[in-house]
DNA sequence: ATACAATTTTAGGTATGACTAATTCTCGAA
DNA sequence: TTCGAGAATTAGTCATACCTAAAATTGTAT
């Protein structure tokens, strides 16, 4: 008895979920999703990777498409399926913050638990109150229920001249500590950055934080830092 | 390997803490807790629930007391956990509810799958935001962060005579499709009835819903209803 | 006292999803 | 072209939590 699969989610277990889900995240960043880099990812033996998509592809229809030692590809079921643990996520995490106050270190611990458990009335509800939001509170977009993803920032603060001036409109959400660190730097969406000094071979960013109107303030970033905030260059500072 | 668990929820499995939720909420009606009886509430087979009460008696320290053939006590430990879902599940259902505009008969399927992954913090926030409160949408008490209980009318319907007058306090939630019917016919917590006529053997029950300062609406009710709607007598009309 | 009916427990099996260990595959370098 | 390192797969285990079927226990009624 092979177990067999139709509708998008609602039947998927949480792990399948978690799966598809990641194999989507990582698919935007390397050109090819192999079973370690999964492993990684989702902190388990690449044997138990090998398992898992196998029983993804043998489903009927397949999440994905596997061939042994090339690596896996989301078919549009495994993708529309992502999509919408995904859409869950970012939307819980903007409610956390938006509704309830959570700090945007905190958002995706809980975000991955109740991704998995929402009803279909619940992820309206909150997308009702807020608006229908198209980022998280890292800058990450929202799927919209069709699947559209608005474009992002691909532009990170290490590709960044001294000089220059842009806005934060991205920052990766899986270092909380890291996180909070941005947040007492007063580094957070939309901030403005002036680059002071770019020290060589990826060393230390030396940077003014401040919106046009706030208060001025210097600091500077290690690589880590600068690898993971995303940024637009600002109007007519280009 | 016998699996050993300490601390309060955060260690136990979705399924543990459904036993000790439901063996809670079935002690205060039944005077023994018997397989048969969590099989039933739980929707397994009594085989399964053996297995899995021997495995709660044995955890350490042990959440429940048990003895083959007799039935099961649950432990200080045991009723703690058991208390802390139930907060969870009532804060949830209460949430929805208010915040977030939920009927009442949406609620508990809802809040059955959230109150197994929300952290204490999430508790606390929603907590904060409706104000401590006491009660659920059905008007079950929701257990305090230390573990205290608000008493509630055990008085059902069913023991209400004609001529009568009284609020509704509790209705059971366990049946959506009587709660849709109820809030059909008006009657929420804290509506009053007045007993127009009780048919002999149990039968139907005529009563007439409104608050003092409504308008006015004549019902029966049969047995299924007046067994699941709790009330107390108004103030002044005993 | 005993026997039956209902309840409960034991024994054995399934599915999920992780693990380790051992094997096999792929691909680049000599 | 062959070799070896690293990556991936297979094979075999384990734990959870359910199931069915068979055996055992309880209490009640004769």
């Amino acid at each position: 008895m092979t177990n067999s699969r139709i509708r998008a989610s609602e039947i998927l277990t949480r792990a399948e979920e978690d799966y598809l889900k990641t194999i989507l995240e990582l698919e935007e960043e390397h050109e090819s999703v192999t079973t370690s880099l999964l492993a990684t990812h989702l902190r388990v033996k690449p044997a138990s990777v090998t398992g898992m998509i196998q029983k993804l592809a043998r489903s009927r229809p397949p999440c994905l498409h596997y061939e042994s030692h090339r690596g896996v590809t989301l078919t549009p079921v495994g993708r529309q399926i992502a999509l919408e643990v995904i859409r869950h996520h970012r939307l819980i995490e903007q409610y956390l913050a938006q509704a309830l106050g959570y700090d945007w270190d905190k958002v995706d611990a809980e975000a991955e638990k109740l991704e998995h458990v929402i009803s279909e009335e619940l992820e309206d509800r909150i997308a009702a109150v807020l608006g229908d939001p198209i980022f998280d509170p890292h800058g990450d977009p929202i799927p919209s229920k069709d699947g559209s993803v608005t474009a992002t920032s691909r532009l990170p603060l290490t590709a960044i001249q001294a000089g220059q001036v842009v806005r934060v409109t991205r920052v990766r959400d899986d270092d909380p500590e890291l996180l909070r660190y941005l947040a007492g730097l007063g580094i957070r969406l939309q901030a403005r950055l002036t680059i002071v000094e770019r020290a060589p071979f990826e060393g230390p960013l030396t940077c003014q934080v401040g919106g046009a109107e706030t208060e001025a303030r210097i600091c500077a970033l290690g690589r880590g830092a600068t690898d993971r905030i995303f940024v637009e260059f600002d109007e007519g500072t280009g």
